[in-house]
RNA sequence: GCGCCCAUAGCUCAGCUGGAUAGAGCAUCGGCCUUCUAAGCCGAGGGUCGCAGGUUCGAGUCCUGCUGGGCGCGCCA
């Protein structure tokens, strides 16, 4: 065990400790076999006549041990306390059907404080990811508009997913893929090129964006202005953005004429799609977009350990660390065919307007009988049209192929709920890649398995105010955008506060919930918005700490825990205990709101332990054994809930900001 | 039509691999600031865990069917 790096938990102990007894019963015959640690159920009793801790080992046993689990609680016993080797149990009986119930000696209570003080940062930590190499990829939203509050909560989930994975010993990359080719983004260049043509329009649009006026333009779009184009007035800005980029004016000079009609359809095929485009301008606009999202989530501290450009997949640009120029989506597709993946039909596919589209394409056959049933398609697939250009489809098989390429053990994405048709077919498409490899003899074949990758899916946020559905409008280009809701729920005095709001709610649901997003709760400082009740409770611990230290009282090195002794202390020993385990859970689980509910419990707890005994045991006093012993523990909690916070991205303040006047304490009328 | 997700207090939601008498916040009502932060604490009321079966020592949790809500089933991404 690798114990002077990762500090061992109380409930590791317990478990160790029941382990051990179970050898013993083993030997006695008692047992077939012994239980390993990890075996062994803890639960904290909701009662507290049932203990500090209970197990409901004994049931899991008995069936093979061919007693009734009573009986076999009752003959376990003796063999626990032996076990205890540590004098970490004051008691414990057998209950109900045969519960466990462990009753803790104040030696072993206190020894839960101990550990979070001597593990210091790194308590929490675990090896329960045993190194897995993950690549987690979230956000991903196509860099032709803002991001609106959907994105950001898949943005907040995947970062806080990501941290609290690397403690809970998982080595993990995250990963941010850019659609950069497609329909949407000839759209998006082709939206700009129109702004960036009609100076006075431009500028008439500019004037409304700097006076506050909503998007919806009254003065109107440039002529000719395409009824599907992208209508917000971020594309005007970008276009007058681009109006001043000198590299960008030098490139189009050298198209010449890069306003006229001309220049207009020298498109790459891949972005094509019978629309107008133009290289320079469309690969700046979706640039200057991806530069906007990435400051936004720089405003919530979501950093990416890499940018992949879909791109790159096309050859359109280098890939990967080799620099290398190659069409991957299109070796992927030829390969596909070779092994009978693929083949090439004539579809009966429609475009927009409902005329059939003329041309062989090329399908995907998910449907084939040996791609296992969950990861089967109804229907075969398009992965390149008629006209040989590649679908989204197309794309992300090569993206897949190319992230196990790299050798990770496990895919995360993280998508929106509404994608979920999606998943089994890309299941099916790794699959079909792992037989295609076999079948080249590549010998890592069998990590192109469908189960390796997971789709984490991001159920909708409804955006409210006061209760109040936010009108957003599509087809005019008008929506909140996550920058928009971050400025509004940030509080004057504390830049932070609007990152701390919204990354705190995004995680109190899980991810297949849908979300209520109430700007004027989050913008409230109340229980109504959790993430204050947390940070109070660190401020407050914290002003202990700096009250203890001004008055020459400061917590000592190795103090003493034996002034420790009320009930309220060994229930908050308890749950500094459970730290590390919340942790592991959260990240098997792929759940960050179980850390923030074991945040607010926490607090619940220290709260009430705080005001209960604010007049007749405080912390700090003229005793000095006492005194140290909650200062200790105090110090604790603060580490623990300070860590915690971390996981989550959100900062724990020494001391909270002066309430804005709106929300201070209801002055006296009069 | 087929597929996926959801359904727990008036509202918004937790409930860890099935465990003992199902929890929290908000809202409602009643208390608590001379002393480490009242952004807090203490208390009260509030439930057929959508419905009906099944699995077992035990089901909010697992299985089947049904009802109600959301989403998906493109040569869009």
């Amino acid at each position: 065990m690798s114990s002077a790096v990762f500090a061992v938990s109380l409930p590791q102990r317990l478990r160790q400790l029941l382990a051990t007894a179970t050898v013993a019963a083993a030997e006695q015959g008692l047992l077939p076999r012994a239980a390993s640690a990890s075996e062994v159920a803890l639960d904290r009793p909701k009662q507290a006549a049932h203990g500090d801790l209970a197990t409901n080992l004994c049931f899991s046993l008995a069936k093979s041990a061919g007693k009734n689990p009573r009986a076999l609680a009752e003959a376990m016993l003796p063999l626990i306390r032996a076990a205890d080797s540590e004098g970490l149990l004051a008691n414990l009986e057998v209950a109900g059907p045969g519960f466990v119930n462990l009753h803790l000696s104040a030696l072993g209570w206190r020894s839960a404080v101990r550990d979070v003080l001597q593990a210091g940062n790194r308590y929490g930590q675990t090896q329960a990811g045993q190194g897995e190499k993950v690549l987690l990829e979230f956000v991903s939203a196509n860099p032709t508009g803002p991001m609106h509050v959907g994105h950001g909560r898949g943005a907040v989930l995947g970062d806080a997913l990501a941290r609290i994975l690397r403690a809970a010993g998982y080595v993990v990359s995250t990963e941010y893929y850019i659609n950069n080719v497609g329909n949407q983004v000839a759209k998006l260049g082709e939206s700009t090129w129109h702004w960036l043509r009609d100076d006075g329009k431009r500028q008439a649009a500019l004037e409304q964006w700097n006076q506050g006026e909503p998007v919806a333009f009254p003065a109107g779009f440039p002529e000719g202005f395409p009824e599907d184009g992208y209508r917000g007035a971020y594309i005007a800005q970008i276009a007058q953005e681009l109006r001043q980029d000198a590299e960008l004016a030098g490139v189009c000079r050298a198209q010449s004429a890069w306003f006229s009609d001309a220049s207009w359809g020298q498109a790459e095929p891949q972005n094509s799609s019978g629309r107008a485009d133009n290289r320079a301008i469309t690969v700046a606009a979706w640039r200057a977009n991806l530069a906007r999202i990435e400051q936004d989530l720089a405003v919530l501290d979501i950093r990416f350990d890499r940018w992949f450009s879909e791109r790159s997949l096309h050859g359109l640009d280098p890939i990967g660390e080799s620099q290398e120029m190659r069409n991957a989506v299109a070796d992927c597709a030829r390969r596909l065919q070779q092994r009978d993946w693929a083949y090439e039909e004539e579809g009966a596919g429609q475009d927009d307007d409902g005329n059939t589209l003329q041309g062989k394409a090329v399908f995907f056959r998910g449907t084939r009988e040996d791609v296992p049933k969950p990861f089967r398609d109804t229907k075969d697939r398009v992965i390149l049209r008629g006209d040989g250009r590649p679908t989204y489809f197309a794309a992300d098989i090569a993206y897949h192929d190319d992230k196990l390429g790299r050798g990770f053990d496990h895919l995360i994405n993280v998508l929106g709920a509404d994608h979920h048709g999606y998943v089994s077919r890309l299941k099916g498409v790794i699959h079909a890649l792992g037989d295609l490899r076999r079948s080249e003899g590549d010998p890592k074949a069998d990590r192109w398995s469908g189960d390796r990758l997971e789709v984490i899916l991001i159920q909708m946020v409804a955006l409210l105010r006061d209760g109040k559905p936010v009108p957003m409008g599509k087809r005019s280009g008008e929506f909140v955008t996550l920058r928009d809701v971050v400025d509004e729920v940030t509080t004057a005095g504390n830049p932070h506060s609007g990152r701390d709001a919204v990354r705190f709610v995004f995680l109190t649901r899980k991810a297949d919930a849908q979300l209520d997003f109430d700007l004027e709760v989050v913008r409230r400082s109340s229980m109504d918005n959790p993430v204050y009740y947390v940070q109070y409770g660190h401020a407050r611990l914290a002003s202990i700490l700096a009250r203890a230290a001004a008055e020459g009282k400061p917590l000592r090195d190795g103090a003493d825990l034996s002034g420790l002794e009320l009930d309220d202390e060994r229930e908050l020993a308890l749950v500094l205990a459970e730290f590390p385990e919340v942790v592991a859970r959260a990240a098997k689980g792929r759940e960050p709101h179980q850390l923030a509910y074991y945040l607010m419990d926490a607090c619940r707890a220290f709260h009430g332990y705080y005001s209960r005994h604010k007049h007749d045991a405080r912390v700090i006093s003229d005793d000095d054994r006492t005194t140290q012993g909650r200062l200790a523990l105090v110090a604790a909690l603060k580490q623990v809930i300070a860590a915690g916070l971390g996981l989550l991205g959100v900062s724990a303040p020494e001391r909270m900001a002066e309430l804005p006047e709106e929300q201070a304490e209801e002055p006296a009328n009069g």
